[in-house]
RNA sequence: GUGGGCGUAGCUCAGCUGGUGGUAGCUCCUGGUUGUGGUCCAGGUGGUCGUGGGUUCGAGUCCCAUCGCUCACCCCA
């Protein structure tokens, strides 16, 4: 038996990869227009780190990383989100005295061990961003633009979910208020008992019908926070309606991290099962400070990459790679020589030109070349080797024009190229 | 960790109450055109029917086990 990828990883291959491509391409446009700059950590840290971050007790680190022991015994795991080792990074490389303000973004690989599913792989790639070192809400908005102005040049559709989850001075009044409230009801459904006693804020976005309709009046979040709080919050709405970004309030969303703190927003799209965020983040003001770094806020976000493919394949507008600018099929020996070596002298000039390597029939190799959607397509036989030629056939037209031959072959490229601009 | 669905060609799939693996579609190769692509026509390559066991004269089909994929719960990007 052929040994095959693990569960839940998978290989991007070519046809699909373009997506990618494009998805990154757009993104990292985008980021730059912004002032982000590219960070690259390594996939690989010490489990601390992410103990620490991401809370002892959340899912992710309970039961889904990654951890095994190095060769001497540590504890490593392979990260299961970007923001701690981007802040790991950055405490260790001291960027925050190289800049009072870090915009930071990453690409890559991140690992959970779930069961895998429609939007969720054990390996899964998101680009994460982070602005650290302000918490000046209109950070938050600008971050929050940034995403919705990502999707909308990706062509994609998804709706903008923001809410607060206070801070340290106002959240432990509303966790209380809401313990207070759910502890006198007996019919939840059974995962709502387990999250009352772990982490009672997650019951909020439970699915369950009749757990819904007693949180309907359970208290809200918006309504606990402290003075400071409800201030940056709506300085943030009112910065998101500055720039007419699309966004609804929603007083249920909850995040699965620890370390979030006042704003929290979701992207949300209907249009992959039962995974419904493409993008999600929030600040995390005391995150930094937690990880032994200085005392400086934050804010962050993460887009699923396999997510947001999954939406451009859906919506079947196929990206594709690029055409061919020329194929050269030669016919003999000594014409295949030849366009050996023009290839190469075209491709030095900056032409994506290809040619068939084992002495195929014209005809195979005008196929090639309509498949490889060349513009254009270089003969080179008998005949035109006798007259010093070479005949040039524009594919979209079907017009062919005899160019001259002659010369050292990277002249004759130049001639060439310049030929084509005119066909065009 | 818990449930449901599905495993037949490189891909998408048909295969009836068990009776010889499909002129199936797409792809690929060759030819129709001694030197001209996309369309069309003809031919061809390609399969341990996921794996192991059982029932049977006979199993792709029925039974059991196992592995894999997938969707959902949970969780999350």
């Amino acid at each position: 038996m052929a040994v095959k990828a693990l569960k839940g990883f998978k290989d991007v291959v070519p046809g699909d990869v373009e997506t990618w491509q494009f998805i990154e391409g757009t993104a990292r446009d985008i980021m730059h227009r912004f002032g982000y700059a590219e960070i690259k950590t390594p996939i690989l840290e010490k489990t601390k780190l992410f103990k620490r971050s991401i809370g002892e007790t959340t899912d992710i680190v309970e039961k889904e990383m990654y951890t095994f022991p190095d060769r001497n015994g540590s504890s490593l795991t392979m990260r299961p989100e970007g923001t701690a080792s981007v802040l790991r990074a950055y405490i260790e490389n001291g960027l925050h005295q190289a800049k009072p303000v870090q915009k930071l973004y990453t690409i890559g690989p991140m690992f959970r061990h779930e069961r895998p599913q429609k939007g969720r792989l054990r390996q899964f790639h998101q680009i994460s961003v982070e602005v650290l070192g302000t918490d000046l809400p209109r950070v938050d908005a600008e971050l929050m633009g940034m995403a919705a102005l990502i999707i909308e040049e990706l062509g994609l559709s998804v709706s903008l979910e923001i809410n607060s989850l206070g801070c340290p001075a106002c959240r432990p009044a509303f966790n209380k208020a809401l313990l207070d409230y759910i502890s006198g009801i007996d019919d939840l459904c059974e995962d709502c008992l387990r999250r009352r006693e772990t982490n009672p804020l997650r019951v909020l976005d439970c699915k369950n019908d009749t757990c819904q309709s007693y949180y309907k009046d359970a208290p809200s979040i918006l309504d606990h926070l402290c003075l400071d709080c409800e201030d940056h919050f709506t300085a943030v709405t009112a910065d998101l309606d500055r720039l007419a970004v699309d966004y609804r309030v929603n007083h249920f969303m909850v995040r699965g991290l620890d370390y979030y703190t006042r704003t929290t927003f979701e992207l949300i799209t209907g249009d992959l099962g039962s995974q419904s965020a493409v993008g999600a983040g929030g600040r995390y003001d005391g995150l930094v400070k937690q990880l032994d770094g200085p005392d400086v806020p934050g804010i962050g976000f993460a887009m699923g990459m396999e997510r947001l493919a999954l939406l451009l394949e859906q919506k079947d507008e196929r990206i594709t790679a690029p055409g061919l600018d020329l194929f050269i099929a030669a016919l003999g020996g000594q014409a295949q020589d030849m366009a050996f070596e023009l290839c190469h002298e075209l491709r030095s000039s900056g032409l994506f030109a290809a040619l068939d390597y084992q002495d195929r029939s014209l005809k195979n190799q005008m196929k090639q070349a309509g498949r490889a959607q060349a513009d254009f397509t270089l003969i080179l036989g008998e005949d035109e080797l006798k007259n010093n030629t070479g005949l040039l056939r524009n594919m979209q037209t079907g017009d062919q024009y005899e160019v001259p031959l002659g010369g050292d072959v990277a002249e004759w490229a130049i001639r060439l190229l310049d030929r084509m601009e005119t066909c065009e």
